[in-house]
DNA sequence: GTGTAATCGAGACGGTACGTCTCGTCTTCTG
DNA sequence: CAGAAGACGAGACGTACCGTCTCGATTACAC
């Protein structure tokens, strides 16, 4: 079953080609219909019907409506990923966190987030997708920053990394998912400033 | 359409009263199916089959299968709810985590909560629930566990609890979510202990 | 899988019993269709949502379209059985001859037999139904004239009955199914005379 | 719409010409389809793909499945029309019926047949191209028999051509349609001995 | 030869209908 | 008289064919 997402494979040999045009009107028409009337608007024939297209036109390519909102999403979100050079520790950490909440609140992004998720927990090779093509990736290029600054004295030499990571993109998808608050640049600031000194107060940081 | 979790208030007044025996059935019916076949696996229909309960009776109770899931899930995680006493604010905070990572590893309210989240996306009236019955509560016991810490100076007294609330419980659902990273023992306390004492080297916590 | 046609078996039990008013309901609708635009304008959706049903609830009692059509036609063909009685094997084969051909064409049975031909090519199912429910019993009752009218000296004794049995019905499906000619009493008349007499001149019958 | 086959026209001028291979190909791939899985076998996909050619290449030369059926069905009943000289009007009978028996039940053009005749139902142009190249000029053989045999004596002369005609072939299809019964030899001489003599006994033959 | 013009295999595509599934409501009968 | 059993309308699902439309490759005739 491979790849969720349609590999892009340029084919060559008889026949009529993909249609480039059709790929990316269907994965528009997905983000639309998502952000307009929530997740349960973007069934595949809704989808379908405001890309002018056959359902089956859909299915060929992709395996279900999970896969196209990831495909979707990977599309909107392929630019958010460059590592901020020249800067400390803190600041690409700030950079970074800034960068995806504007992903998540000031583009389509959010909300196909939000499907990808939910779909997520009942479509396990979906599940492998997220984190493979976004999740990993995305952790990869914080646990580089960390490093960097592990090594050039900023940070603990003594840091757990992948707790780390936890701690500076799970409040994002946890707001994201819940709701229970805003998710802005205020936030981004707090939560990493949180994350660089602690909560305890004192010098003494035995532990 | 008032409250999502049919309000267990005491119906009083003539006719057979509302079988407690019948209500604890589809709660664990549908706990059970969604750990064995995943959310999708729990239909209403299946839920109702499961419990050799009519289907009519469950909407009489429950206005969505998000509303049976929410209670199924309260009546799992009700007893994890005491606030230890007599401990310090970060000797709490790990109680805490590693109970919230006991409740949804070790019980049936690990696969309820992926379902709510996932339904969450989707229903609104669920998503409110979902705050207002457990993420609020379970916030409010962990903010009382900060302001204890600040007042008494074991915690930073220019602390924004909101945030420092995300700190704490993010990664947990972030986890439980993606699936990327195991929740045991050992992740709550590297996480307590990470948030305590931030990631920054040296002395100076100025900001 | 047993019978294409719904047996109307009584069930008794607990549960909600399946409503008459939809099965003659659905039954016209697919009649109507038929007639207005031909065999493809009866497609399972638009006869149910010709007859405000849900399709689920036609596949639930007859397994095809062809069903359907099948019980659509005994309900319109049910009353044109009855055995003339007190007369000669002519004047009975003639009575048959014509209320077959008022049936055809004086009531929607006649798009509903072409529409039970043309599936019965591609449907075993429906055609092993088509020939014991419609067929064979028509054929009894033809049966039953003849024998009547060799036992009485009437008819030939040496009468091959399968064979004058096609020789009478034959014509009225060829016409139906092929529309090269008309369908009406003269049409009756003539067929029925002309088996009768045969097509030989002179007097000697042997062979 | 024209005609329902291709004519034949040879074209003249530049280009590569219609391949008389292919078009030999896609109608044997046609009626072997029908042989091996019915009617509904026989799909324009599936035929394009068994005969080896693009599904445009069959639309380009014929309009529907049921063209293709009936040129393939003229195909293999081309040969089967010739008019025995030098026989009785009887024995001429008996021919006539026993070669569309032996057509219909020895060579691909059976199945071929029953598609035509099912397809018709819902193809009004195919219905009349299967009258007017197909059953139209056998009856015509059949009536120049019939009216041979009137002027030289051998039959009625006050009889009815087209309702004999009807009698004579009707039982062929009959059969092949409904498969009620076998198409062999003996049903073609039992059914024409029949036709000839009538079913009624005694020598009166006053109608 | 070389160009021109058609045919051809392959297959993507917009549609339509299919037959199945789940939802949430409703009806009837049974304990 | 509460409730299980289950019929029901609604509508999304994923599949199969339809008939049309590109493509690039292959012919054959005309020059």
């Amino acid at each position: 079953m491979s790849d969720v997402t349609a590999a892009g494979a340029a084919r060559r040999g008889p026949g009529r080609p993909r249609s480039e045009e059709r790929r990316t009107a269907i994965l528009e028409a997905a983000g639309d219909l998502m952000i307009e009337g929530g997740l349960k608007a973007a069934t595949m024939g809704a989808i379908a019907e405001r890309a002018g297209v056959g359902k089956a036109t859909i299915y060929k390519w992709w395996p279900s409506r999970g896969a196209v909102a990831m495909e979707g999403f990977m599309l909107r979100a392929a630019d958010s990923w460059s590592l901020a050079e020249g800067v400390g520790a803190a600041e690409a950490l700030h950079i970074l966190v800034a960068a995806a909440v504007r992903l998540f609140t000031g583009t389509t992004a959010g909300p196909l987030m939000r499907a990808l998720a939910a779909d997520a927990q009942s479509d396990a090779e979906l599940a492998r997708a997220l984190r493979e093509q976004w999740l990993t990736p995305r952790r990869a290029v914080a646990a580089e920053i960390l490093r960097k600054g592990m090594s050039c004295g900023e940070l603990r030499a003594d840091l757990d990394v992948e707790t780390t990571l936890d701690l500076v993109f799970a409040p994002i998808y946890y707001r994201l998912i819940f709701g229970h608050g805003a998710l802005d640049e205020a936030f981004a600031e707090r939560t990493v400033a949180h994350v660089l000194s602690g909560i305890r107060s004192g010098e003494g940081r035995t532990e």
